[in-house]
DNA sequence: CAGTGGTCTAGACCACTGG
DNA sequence: CAGTGGTCTAGACCACTGG
C-alpha cells in the first residue's frame, strides 16, 4: 500500500491537536511546513472535517471542533461509543462461543461458499448494567484462530487481522424476545432497537455480520449530516 | 449567492444520467466539454459520489450506480424516501394545523425567544396504508405565511424559503402510544421507531424540529459508511 | 489593511483496467 | 497498449475576517 501524502498529513495533524477551539496554522503555513501543496493540505483538512474533528471559517482559519454531539458529524454513533469516550466502565461478557452452520441470511451476505461460521454471542454491560446483546458471525477461515479468551478481551475486528473498509447498518425497532428480555432485564415484548451490521474489508468484501439488540430508552443513534438529504424534507 | 462551477457541473451531470451502469465520459472529456479543469470536474463527480449516485474504478471510469440499497451511501435513507424513488404512491394527510406555545424541548432547540410555533401533525400513507405519524414545529416567524393547503401539497422545508444546511437525527425505539397506535393501525404498546430531527439552515441555525413515528416492520434505516468508525468494532 | 479559506486552472506522474 | 481515474504541484483570483 503506497502511502498517501494527504493521509500522512491528516494523521500528523490529528496527533497535534490539543484543546477544542485551538486554531491551526494557516493552509499556506502547513503547506510550507509539510513541503506539500496547499491543495494537498486542504485535502488532509477536509478529511479531518469529514470526521468532525476540525472546521473552518473563511478569512479566519481552521480550528479544532469542540466535543458536543457534533462528534457524530457525518458518522453514526451509538451511546455505547459515547459512553466509552466518557470513560464509563463498559464490559463484554461472552455468552457462547462456537462453530455453527451459517444461517441462511448470514450466508447470503458472506457468500454461499461460507458453510460454517464462528458464532459469538455477547452481553455488553455499562456500569454493570446490561446494555446490549450482540451476536457476531465470522467465516471459519477468519475465526479458526480465535479463542474464547481472545474475544473476551479484544474486538473481533482487531483480532482477525483484516484491513477494514466500510460498513452497512440497518436500524429497526422490534419487540424483545423472551431470551433477550431476560438478558437485558426488560419485559418480554417491550420495544428494542435492532441493528444488523455488515462490515467490509478495504476491498469491499463482506468480512463479518453482527446483530445488535438494545433496549429502548437505553440507546439512541445520532446522525449528523453535513447537507440535508432529499428525504430530510419536512 | 455566487454560482459554483462544480455545483453547476454536478447538476448537469445529474440531469444527464439515465440508466444504472451507464458509463460517463472520461474526466478529460468532461473537462473539455464544460470548459473547466479536470480538478473542477472531479469535484463535481465526488459530490455526486457522496450522494451515492455515481462511483468510479481506476482505469475504467465513472459510472451511474444501480439502485440497490447502496443509494444510501453516506446518507441516511428511510423506506419512505426509497418508496418515493420507486414511484409508490405516497400521500400526506394533515391531521391538525395551528399555532401553539412551543413545548419546552422544541424551545430548547429553536431558541428560548421562540415562544409560539406552528405545529403541523400529519399522517403519511404509502399505497393508502398508514406509514408514519409526523409532527413538525416551525417558529411563528417562518410559519406565519403558510396555509393548511400549502402544507398539504408541499414539504414545509420548501415553503419557508430558507436555504437548508445540515440536519441531525436521533433514532430510538419506543412503544406506540394509544393515539399513534390508532393512527398507524398497530396495537398500542407495540414497538415503533421514533425519530427526532432538527433541520438547520446554511448558517447552521436550527430552522425546525420534527418528530417521526414509524411502526416497526414498516421501516428500517439504512446507513452506509465509507470508512468503518471506531465503534464499528465488533 | 494583511491574511485567511474557497474556488479554480493547467499542468504532471502513476497505478490500474481492458483489449 | 492507449486510456482511465487517483494523487499531487504551483500557481491564480476572490470573499471574507479581524483589527
Amino acid at each position: 500500500m503506497r502511502s498517501l501524502r494527504y493521509v500522512e498529513i491528516a494523521e500528523e495533524l490529528r496527533r497535534g491537536m490539543t484543546r477544542p477551539g485551538e486554531l491551526l496554522p494557516s493552509e499556506s503555513e502547513l503547506a510550507a511546513a509539510y513541503g506539500a501543496s496547499r491543495v494537498t493540505v486542504r485535502r488532509a483538512l477536509e478529511s479531518l472535517r469529514a470526521e468532525g474533528l476540525v472546521d473552518s471559517r473563511q478569512g479566519y482559519g481552521w480550528f479544532v471542533v469542540g466535543e458536543p454531539v457534533r462528534q457524530a458529524l457525518g458518522r453514526l454513533q451509538t451511546i455505547e461509543a459515547s459512553l466509552e469516550s466518557r470513560g464509563v466502565a463498559s464490559e463484554r461478557r461472552v455468552l457462547d462461543f462456537g462453530f455453527v452452520r451459517a444461517p441462511k441470511p448470514v450466508r447470503s451476505v458472506l457468500g454461499n461458499d461460507v458453510e460454517s461460521v464462528l458464532r459469538v454471542r455477547r452481553l455488553h454491560l455499562a456500569d454493570g448494567r446490561p446494555f446490549a446483546r450482540v451476536t457476531v458471525w465470522v467465516p471459519d477461515a477468519l475465526g479458526a484462530g480465535l479463542s474464547r479468551r481472545d474475544v473476551e478481551s479484544s474486538p473481533i475486528t482487531e483480532l482477525i487481522g483484516v484491513a477494514l473498509g466500510g460498513g452497512r447498518q440497518t436500524i429497526g425497532a422490534a419487540a424483545a424476545s423472551v431470551s433477550d428480555a431476560g438478558l437485558l432485564g426488560v419485559p418480554a415484548g417491550s420495544p428494542v432497537l435492532r441493528c444488523e451490521r455488515v462490515t467490509f474489508d478495504s476491498a469491499e468484501s463482506p468480512v463479518l455480520v453482527s446483530e445488535w439488540v438494545f433496549p429502548a430508552g437505553a440507546t439512541e443513534f445520532v446522525v449528523d449530516l453535513p447537507v440535508a438529504p432529499q428525504d430530510w424534507r419536512t
